[in-house]
DNA sequence: GGCACGTGTAAGTCTTAACTTACATACTTC
DNA sequence: GAAGTATGTAAGTTAAGACTTACACGTGCC
């Protein structure tokens, strides 16, 4: 893992709002104007954080059609865990140096 | 643990200059000017991270004299290990709930 | 005393992210 | 076809961080 890929992750979780839209959205897997009214936000605004956090990987979202025939965007919580501690960090940075090897280390014993 | 403190982790380590500065200070403890010639910053910028950083928990500074009389200001790692996933995020959410009586669902228990 | 090296901070600029307003489109129901 | 609800995006404003420059202060050394 870079420190790009570290720092998408973090930056995306290291908000107050988006915070509670992870939360929300823990709840249920809900469509984006209804999570809108029950943060109280404008849904312009959700609709970026929800770019935000899809795209670090948190949620994962679905245009859908209710039976009614009408288009709803559901999102849903992406399984993450993330452990952020000094070995997570200097091996994303250490990551980063080693140039275009990205050096796979799934384990590090 | 409330998401005002989660956040000002994930705020503190979500910021590429700060996770160099982690991973700087976790190969050993320095003071800040050499500190900052490592990294290639201003002092004062640095200095600014290491503010976030000691405040979030993450790193913890000390004055101290050189036996040359010479004041520095040493910084080292403080250790840390936070988990990043919907569980903790959602419980720093509800902890923030508490106490406040401004939102409560249709839910009563 | 003047230079090199350190800490600490104030004040400004600049960049980025957050947020708002507004509009286009689509389908349902009345 | 107008009213309601939904998605999607563009364009603008505002607020927040990040970053720079500059200075005050202290100590050791030539």
């Amino acid at each position: 893992m870079t420190s790009e890929e570290l720092l998408t992750v973090l930056a995306a979780v290291g908000h107050a709002q988006r915070l509670r839209v992870i939360a929300e959205v823990a709840g249920g897997r809900t469509y984006v104007s209804e999570l809108a009214r029950r943060l109280g936000i404008s849904r312009p605004l959700l609709y970026m954080h929800l770019e935000r956090l899809e795209k670090a990987g948190l949620v994962v979202g679905s245009l859908e059609l209710s039976k009614s025939g009408k288009a709803l965007k559901y999102f849903e919580l992406a399984p993450f865990d993330l452990r952020v501690n000094a070995e997570t960090i200097t091996a994303a940075v250490a990551a980063d140096a080693e140039g275009t090897d990205s050096d796979v280390k799934g384990n590090p014993t």
